[in-house]
DNA sequence: CAACTAACTGACCACAGGGTCAACAAGTTA
DNA sequence: TAACTTGTTGACCCTGTGGTCAGTTAGTTG
């Protein structure tokens, strides 16, 4: 941790050094708006944690909604990937397990960019609008229509697909946004593994159960 | 809304004032860092739009951080009344639906406060953290034990209550906090009394089902 | 009504934080 | 190695914001 890039002896081109530093700068940014929010970052604080100057954050990124746009649109990207994978032809009783245990193992290993995610949206999505009544929307009613062939199917019961895509968005991605909350009411100081893996296969019960899927 | 107290004739008691304005503040302020944050709202836009001067609003609140905590304190009561009413010789049939509907309502009606509170929890609990330690610990705690009596007396499954209080939780937060998601996803302006009706309406119908309990 | 307290407010201040810029260093290329 | 591009940085600026304060007005009380 304590090697300065200028410590190196060995050249490097402008090209890494230009790819390193936008990967550095972008991962210690995400860190830091999903602590404290937009408002709550300055640049110098992201500056400091890299060991940059904060000019050279500038450098990278004209200002700080840049930066900013930057790290919402690679979490959106993360987050859409998981939902491609369910289709009508596979059984909800896996494609939906395998759903909500994809998005806790997500709230647990990208917490930050969950988090991020949710206080965007929090607040009236100010910088995610657009990007949400495109990509998202996409993706969010195709899988309403997987779901509603499942229903046809009869394999669950008729329930508003709509709402139900938000009920296992919101009880999973929860591990992420309330997670220090749900620490702290458990006694301890971080949720373990032991808790994202019994939240995951409750979510699983409770839904399939409730949704009328046929367990095996 | 153009008159402004001064315009009144009739002479108001200092107290009366007091009473008026701290309350004022307090609904102002609540809008405000509901839609923009601690970080993101500033006293003045505060103070504009409850037409009041600045200075006034330190005159009631010595600092920022004073007002928004007294705001979360606020809410913070809310929070936990709907939950005191469940017990164990209710029915869970019953008395989660009436929770879940209750909670649902609560992110409707008080959106704001919901959003405040789980802004703050997604960013550590900075001004919370010591009242999530006693005050909601102690109701959570209480809660767990209901659910734990009802799996006792096989009203329903032997499930992780501390989970399925958090399923609840979130689920049902989730129409305040991404109320504008999903109204987005929907392709509405806003969620209007239907959609909570039907969230509500789903949430209670999942749960009771996915834990196992008995419908009539 | 006089003395007092509570409410109110504009002017002011200190300073943090976003962003600019000019100069310089390091890599690239012919 | 010379000309050029890309990366780096400290000094600087300006706006916005939290907070102070002294002076004033409006209610209270004996």
């Amino acid at each position: 941790m304590k090697e300065n890039k200028k410590v190196s002896t060995t050249r490097r081109k402008s090209a890494d050094i230009r790819k390193d530093n936008l990967q550095l700068i972008l991962s210690v940014a995400e860190q830091r708006f999903a602590e404290y929010g937009y408002n709550g970052t300055t640049i110098s604080s992201i500056a400091d944690q890299a060991q940059l100057p904060k000019s050279n954050i500038l450098y990278y990124f004209k200002t700080k909604e840049v930066l900013y746009k930057e790290v919402l649109t690679q979490i959106l990207k993360i987050w859409l990937v998981d939902m491609e994978e369910m289709s009508a032809d596979q059984h909800p009783r896996e494609a939906l397990r395998h759903y909500i245990i994809l998005k806790v193992k997500q709230s647990k290993d990208h917490s930050n960019a969950s988090r991020i995610f949710a206080s965007e949206l929090l607040h009236g999505a100010p910088f995610l609008r657009e990007k949400l009544q495109t990509d998202l929307k996409v993706q969010f009613m195709k899988t309403c229509q997987v779901f509603r062939e499942w229903i046809a199917k009869q394999w669950m019961n008729p329930i508003s697909p709509e709402h139900l895509l938000f009920m296992i968005w919101s009880s999973t991605q929860a591990y992420a946004d309330y997670g220090l909350q749900s620490s702290i009411l458990m006694g301890k100081t971080e949720l373990d593994e032991s808790d994202f893996e019994t939240g995951a296969e409750l979510i699983t019960q409770v839904v399939l159960k409730g949704c009328g899927v046929k367990l095996l």
